[in-house]
DNA sequence: CGACTAATTCTAAAGAATTAGAATAATGTG
DNA sequence: CACATTATTCTAATTCTTTAGAATTAGTCG
């Protein structure tokens, strides 16, 4: 009857790899530090979340057991991958393009990113027209 | 200390709201039958997900205290461009342009849709450069 | 009207997620 | 080496989410 632990990282999680990310290898204190410039947040609540990101094999730890690093082991782009293929399921009946014509319509994108937008379009090999 | 509330409809959720976005107002029988072709879920269980729903605003009621009609609270575009908004934050730097490209590069976009989604980049009306 | 059926509410179990205090261990400093 | 510091583990509280049985209620059909 519970809730299956979702292959997803939660929004936790994903804001400490945005971190690892941005950051590359971090110790505990300094993925602390980044944290606390958006919220407050003790640092045993960091180290379990590390734990159990490790247990989800979302991050890796290298170095001895003392000032270990810490890195994610999940990729920015394979990440963004699962997550936009869910959203898109989620709420865009299953097509990208029609999140695809969201984000053009959404009027979130400047006209300098309208027109860069459109010459990746342009520089995308041809493929089979059935996807 | 605990987890506050997502402001976003959860996966469960979404699936429930993914119907009556598309078949509209909907009775509870209805609702679970439509569900049901995905997978198997009890009638009870529903309900309880739809008074949660109620709680949060996600959902509607209308008609008598019996066989009332449920419906979407919340519109598909709202819910995508909160769901969007939350995931460009989250692994697209808060960068939707990058999400763009993501999907643009990502080959799940058949020739055709690109074709389309360029013709839809030339409708949009000029905007100032900074957005 | 009484029995059946379907909708609804009540109750609750149990895992997931978030938070952090207490305890422990290792590391360096004086 | 004793002590302060800091990383790490252990433990646990609390809420959310998912799931559904039991009980109740309200129409429906004969």
């Amino acid at each position: 009857m519970p809730r299956p632990a979702s292959p997803h990282p939660t929004d936790g999680e994903l804001e400490i790899l945005r971190i690892l990310w941005a950051e590359g290898p971090s110790s505990l204190s300094n993925l602390c530090e980044q944290l606390r410039t958006e919220r407050e947040v003790a640092t045993t609540t960091v180290a379990t979340m590390l734990r159990v990101m490790l247990d989800k094999k979302l991050v890796k730890r290298t170095g001895a057991a003392r000032g270990a690093l810490w890195s994610a082991a999940v990729s920015q782009q394979t990440t963004a991958r699962g997550m936009v293929r869910k959203l898109v399921h989620g709420v865009f009946d299953g097509s990208a393009e029609r999140l695809a014509a969201h984000l053009v319509e959404g009027g979130q994108l400047s006209a300098k990113q309208l027109a860069e937008l459109r010459t990746l379009i342009d520089a995308q090999p041809k493929r089979k027209v059935s996807s």
